[in-house]
DNA sequence: ACTTTTACCGACTGATTAGTCGATCTAAAT
DNA sequence: ATTTAGATCGACTAATCAGTCGGTAAAAGT
C-alpha cells in the first residue's frame, strides 16, 4: 500500500473515532507510519485532507452502487438492487459510512458547495429524476426525495450498527426494510 | 440573561457553527461575556460543557413535544401532533436541531451510553412501545423503529433548512410529510 | 455580626497543534 | 552522466488551547 493510500486509510480511522479536530494530523502520520511532512506534501493542509477523504469515499460508494446497475429489470427491482447493494456494502465498510454522516452534519460539509457535493451521486439523482418523469415514482421535488432516501438509509444502518444482530439477521433486516422504501417513494 | 445561561447559549451556536474542537473554550467564555475561569467554574472540562448541552437541549424538546400529549384522540392524530409540533419547533430551533444530530455522529455520543440517551427522551419511546402493544403501529423492534422515526424527522428537517421555501410552504411539507410517515409505522 | 459558600474574575502555564523548511533520496528524462 | 522533479524525512516554531489558581465580591446560613 502506498503512503498516501495509507494517509487517507489511518486518517479514517481516527476522524471516525476522535472526531476531525480531536485527531492530530501528527498523529495520522505517525500511525500511518510516515512522516510529518510526507502528510502535507500530499495534502496541503488538514482540511484538504479531509476533504479529499469524503470525495474518495463518495466516489468509491457510488462507483459500487453504479455496480449494481441493469437497465434491463423493471425499476423498483432495479432500486432494490442498489439499495440492497449499497445497504450490504455499509455492513462491511462501517468507517466510511461514519464518515460521512460525520462530514455531512460537520461545518465542513458547508465548505463544499451543495452542488459539488450531490454531483458525487449524480448517476443516482439522475436516475431518480428519470424514474419521477417515467412515473414508476412519485413526483415530489428531487431534493425532497433524496434527503428522505438518504436518512432512510442512515436510519438502518444505525440500527444495524447498535444492533446486537448476527450478520444473516442483519442482511434479513436488509431486505426487509426495501419494501417500506419503496412504499414511501412509491 | 444569568451568565450560566448565556454560556450554554453562545456555546450552542459556536458548536454548530465551528464544530465542537474547533471552538475554543476561550471564543466561549469571550462571546458569552464572562471571564474564562467562569465558565470552568460552572462546568468542570469542556466535555462537560457539550455533554450538558446536549441534555439541556433533549429535556426542552422531550418537554415541547410532551405538550402536545393528548389521550383522548385517536393515535394516529395523537402522533400526528407531536410529529408536527416537533416539525415546527425545529423550524424555530434550528441551531438546537442541527447541534443533536452534530452531537449523534460525534464521538462524543459514544460517552454516554446508549441507556442514558434513550432516556432523555422515554416517554415518547413508552408511548411508541404502548402503541405497538395495542397494534396501532406495525410491531417491530422498539429500536428499529425510533432509528426509522428519528432519522425521517433529520431527512426532513435538513430538507427545509437547505430549501428556499417560505414559511408557508414549510408548513405544508411538513403537514403532507406526516402521511408518509404514518404508512411508514403503520 | 460573622462565617461559609458560591459566583465571578483574568492572568498564567504546560502541552499540543498545524504547518514549514531545508536536507536527502530516489527515479525518470535528457 | 547529469539534470530535474517528485517523494520522504524529521526537527522546528509560532500560535493556540484546556484547564488552574489565587483572589475579590456578593449571598446565604447561623
Amino acid at each position: 500500500m502506498d503512503k498516501q493510500k495509507e494517509i487517507l486509510t489511518t486518517a479514517l480511522k481516527l476522524f471516525v473515532d476522535y472526531g476531525f479536530h480531536g485527531t492530530a494530523t501528527s498523529k495520522i502520520a505517525k500511525e500511518a507510519g510516515v512522516a510529518n511532512g510526507t502528510l502535507f506534501h500530499y495534502y496541503k493542509t488538514k482540511e484538504d485532507l479531509i476533504i479529499a477523504l469524503y470525495i474518495d469515499i463518495k466516489l468509491r460508494v457510488a462507483q459500487h452502487i453504479e455496480s449494481y446497475r441493469d437497465e434491463h429489470t423493471e425499476y423498483k427491482e432495479h432500486f432494490k438492487k442498489q439499495f440492497i447493494g449499497l445497504m450490504l456494502w455499509s455492513l462491511e465498510n462501517d468507517y466510511e459510512f461514519r464518515f460521512i454522516q460525520q462530514f455531512y452534519f460537520s461545518p465542513y460539509a458547508s465548505l463544499m458547495d451543495y452542488e459539488e457535493i450531490q454531483k458525487l451521486s449524480k448517476k443516482g439523482c439522475e436516475e431518480l429524476e428519470e424514474a419521477m418523469e417515467q412515473n414508476h415514482i412519485k413526483k415530489q421535488p428531487i431534493d425532497y426525495l433524496i434527503a428522505i432516501v438518504n436518512n432512510y438509509v442512515f436510519g438502518i444502518q444505525q440500527y444495524l450498527r447498535q444492533s446486537k444482530l448476527t450478520p444473516e439477521e442483519k442482511k434479513e433486516v436488509i431486505y426487509n426494510s426495501y419494501e417500506t422504501l419503496w412504499i414511501m417513494i412509491h
